[in-house]
DNA sequence: CATGCAGGTATACAATCGTCTACATGCAGA
DNA sequence: TCTGCATGTAGACGATTGTATACCTGCATG
């Protein structure tokens, strides 16, 4: 074998070098079919012609980055979910509505900040990908659209399995996980470009969420409703 | 003055000529950002220096072409909302409960409607503006968030004349018509991408839009859920 | 030890880029 | 009628682009 591809020992292999060169490129100048393929060799230390030695043009690296970021985006997201499960979460069924909404309060909150967190420390992955869902090439937005929809499948079970909204079937829940996975595309932008706004916005996220919840439980469960002690939070 | 700037007569300024290569040429190729000057002059049948007569550089460009599609999005908007408020929708005030949520469901339909016919007509600027969005120009960025959060100011100001939710204030309507908005977005896209799905497409924005009104009164005036023979409606 | 290949480099070339200067035209207002 | 400005064209510039050809090196395997 010429050379370990989990290399981590510090000397990078030139495809990595590449890819790492655009992903910078690309979150702090422009989208990434505006890219050159000599600048990139350049940002990455390397002949323009080395290039050719791992990609056949630029469209492949697009690709090839956007599915490595889907692959980290995925496992963290669901490794913190774990953690947070694993953190004292119990399943949440609404035998007692007021305890439960609480309860369904704290896992939105709790989901949210775990985005904002992620994104936050991921931060030019994140602004590529997002810049990329849209774009111009129709392989990357499929690639990019099966992602979110993985993501929203990944919180849909994660979910089914702690929050279990009486009279809410599973597809539901996912048409629901869906919205919310991307509106939280949404809010991510914004928490990540105007800093002095974040708790608002935090606090927005959360609001949004739980009125989410709340509309579900009015369409499909209206009786636990008519338990007077039932309180929209103040967030 | 030198040219009618509302010159319908068949010849068309420079200007106009510019932004519509422009905008044929994004919404076909690639993004605003990745077009070069002489390509756009060159497809618009024009001499590369003439661009310098009418933008200082691209960005000027975009940012033009954003605003004339605001313009059109915005006040189409609306006079179809108008029309349709003309059309027999009066104003509900959830005094009755049943009819109220019966006529704030014909309300999201027609909005949605509204919307997808809109981008259907418009499909190359809203997809232009779509891509720019989250694209690499923060000017062109800005410029696309405050369209959307005009669109829902129009929304918020036109709903809070119609519907009024109970224990719901302006500003949580307009952070309301603010999802809506985002989220509708989305919707759009999957609409003009996946002919073949419109149809669920459609009832899936209908069914979000309603989701949140519920929650809206779950939240504010959950009292008025206590009406036995409320129901969310099958769509 | 010989061989082949993966990874990296050097040089070159035509095409295209953004932009500069200079010039042409047509119309508005004095 | 003259002047000024808006609009458009022509040609040229240096820089940068993608890519082709050729060459160098280290290493794994026969």
């Amino acid at each position: 074998m010429a050379k370990n591809k989990d290399d981590v020992s510090g000397v990078l292999g030139g495809r990595q070098r590449l890819m790492d060169a655009a992903l910078e490129l690309a979150a702090t100048t422009r989208s990434l079919a505006s890219l050159g393929l000599r600048e990139v060799a350049r940002h990455a230390g390397l002949n323009p012609n080395t290039f050719y030695r791992h990609f056949r043009d630029f469209d492949e690296l697009g690709v090839a980055m956007l599915a490595e970021l889907g692959v980290n985006l995925r496992r963290g997201l669901r490794e913190r979910r774990m953690q947070a499960a694993g953190d004292g979460l119990r399943v949440v069924d609404f035998s007692r509505p007021v305890e439960g909404i609480h309860e369904a309060q704290a896992i939105a909150r709790e989901s949210v900040a775990l985005v904002l967190e992620f994104v936050t420390h991921h931060r030019a992955a994140f602004t590529v990908g997002v810049r990329e869902m849209h774009g111009s090439s129709p392989a990357i937005r499929n690639a990019m659209r099966e992602l979110l929809d993985g993501i929203a499948l990944d919180m849909t079970e994660d979910l089914m399995g702690v929050l279990r909204f009486p009279g809410v079937s599973e597809d539901e829940m996912l048409e629901l996980a869906q919205v919310i996975v991307r509106q939280m595309v949404f809010f991510s932008m914004d928490y990540l470009e105007d800093e002095a706004r974040q708790p608002q916005i935090l606090r927005q996220a959360e609001r949004f969420i739980l009125l989410l919840f709340w509309g579900a439980i009015a369409a499909k469960s209206p009786a636990l409703l008519r338990d007077e002690q039932l309180r929209f939070p103040e967030i």
